[in-house]
Parts: structure tokens; sequence; C-alpha cells
DNA sequence: CAGGCGATTGCGAACGTCTTGCAATTAGTG
DNA sequence: CACTAATTGCAAGACGTTCGCAATCGCCTG
């Protein structure tokens, strides 16, 4: 008796695909499911759109990745571990800046005695404008 | 001379569809182009969808309007006047709550200090559980 | 108040992203 | 090794949004 994999211990089949696809989105940090698509095909080429959809959602059910939005219309994907911070993203450069989620636990814990909201700071991206842009509007 | 119709004084055109559109969106509070387009063949069948889509992004454009990413997919848009308040998202119900602005005031603070950014929070809905579906689950 | 220019409209097609139904394949079981 | 249910690939479809184009219409000017 070996020991048991990662995904067989969540009761997931072990195929090739769901492999790639976990180990794609923890390599790639942020990606989207076409990305992540893309990543595995250097690998497995015929893999096919919708398994990688099905599989992120699958992988996403039993908490190995999860998923942001991070504005327009996609959403990205990042290994469960990696969400420790919360995404600053930028309306005229587009760029997606990280901070730790310690900055908004004010925010969190008024939200929560204020209104019994309990938030998810990392879910959705933060909007605004990057230091970078504000000095470029100047 | 009259007073200027408010739409004319920012340069742009006064068509039916567009004042439309305009107080759609007043009325409707939160709205998606498709909600907005609905409300408006109330009074205008004829209307096109993306007349309505070219609408908003002009009303967006001379401040008019705002969008919102509550989500899944579509955008919401609000009159501008009515963005004082940032929305709660509950993940489990859908629910949209709203809160004052302020209860950011400290979390925006922090990034525009911290990190130079400057957060816009109306933009992205805040997401997470709200009070009733936390008393659900227990 | 008629003429003309450019903005705006409606329409249809195209788009990107994501979902779905179905038949074939495959992982895990005894 | 055979069986069953989960998973895959594929093709089609749903959804929201954008685009090009020709026809129309608002607004300015004479």
């Amino acid at each position: 008796m070996a020991e048991p994999h990662e995904l067989r211990e969540k009761g997931l089949r072990l195929t090739p695909q769901r492999e790639l696809v976990l180990s794609a989105v923890r390599e790639l940090g942020h990606a989207t499911p076409e990305e992540v698509a893309e990543k595995v095909r250097q690998t497995h080429p015929g893999i096919n759109l919708s398994t990688v959809y099905r599989n992120l959602e699958t992988l996403e059910n039993v908490g190995f990745v999860q998923h942001t939005h991070l504005g327009h219309g996609g959403a990205t994907y990042h290994a469960a571990e990696e969400l420790t911070h919360l995404h600053l993203v930028c309306g005229k450069c587009g760029s997606v800046g990280d901070a730790p989620i310690d900055v908004a636990a004010h925010f969190v814990n008024a939200l929560a005695d204020d209104y019994g909201f309990k938030t998810d700071v990392t879910h959705f991206a933060v909007y605004g404008t990057c230091a970078e842009c504000l000095l470029n509007d100047l």
C-alpha cells in the first residue's frame, strides 16, 4: 500500500488530464482556463477545452483550486495554497498587483460586525488605478 | 434660449433612444444591459440591443452612468448619482446587499498609503456570504 | 426652413467564453 | 479479467458582447 495520491484521497479518479490540469494551475499561479489548456497541451496535446473546464470545476469543489474574477469576463484560477493575497487590478494599464490579505482585515471585520457579512476578499479583484498610472496622469 | 438638455451639455446628440436608456438606468437602480433594453422597450419597442450597449458606453464616458461587476459574467449599470455604496454579493443565495462606502475607508487608505493604489470600491462587488446564509448553515 | 454633414441607429453576422448532450473510452473495483 | 461508473473528446449550442454596414436622423448653417 503506497501513499494514496492527493486526488484519490478526495475520491477523485486519477486521470492524466486531471493531474495535468492541477499541476498547470500550480505552475502558472494566475491562469485563465484557456491558459491552463495551453500549458497542459505541452505534455498532452489532445486535451479538450471542456475537459479543462470540467476539471477546474471538480478541483475547485474539493478545494485544490479557486477562481477569482479579475474583471472583464474571464475567471482566473489559482492553486488553493496560493490564495494568500488579494488582487489589485489597474483599470488603465490592466496590471494585476498583489497585496497581503491583512490590509483588508479592518474592512472584513467592519462588514462582519455591521452587516453580518462574511467576506472573501480574494474572490473579486480590487479595482482602481495603480501607482504607475497615477504618476503618468500628472 | 431654453435650458440646454443635460445630454447636450456633454456634447451628445439627443436621441429618444439615448434619453430612454439613461432614464431606464436611473429608474432601475441596478440593471444589466438586457434589463435596460427591456425597460426601454416599454416605451420604444423597436430599440436594438446594440444601441443599448453603445449608449451605455457613451453615457459612461461622460459620467452619467457607471458599471459594476457583480460576478458571473454580466456588468450592471447604475446612474452615477447612485454610486454611493458598495455591493455585497452573497455566493450562496446570490443576493446583492448594499453598504456605505465609508466601511471601506480604512481599507482604501491602507492601499493608497502602502501601495500607491487608488481604489474604486464600487467597481467590483465584495464577495462573501450574507448574514442570512450564514445562519442557515448552522 | 431647406440642405448637408456626421453621429447614431438597426440589423445581421461574428465573436469569445463557457456549457451541454452524447457516444466512446478508461480508471478503479471485486 | 470483466464490469460499472466516471471521465473524456467532440460537436453543437447558449450567452453576452462587439462589429461593419447602409439607412436614418439630429443638429448646424446658410
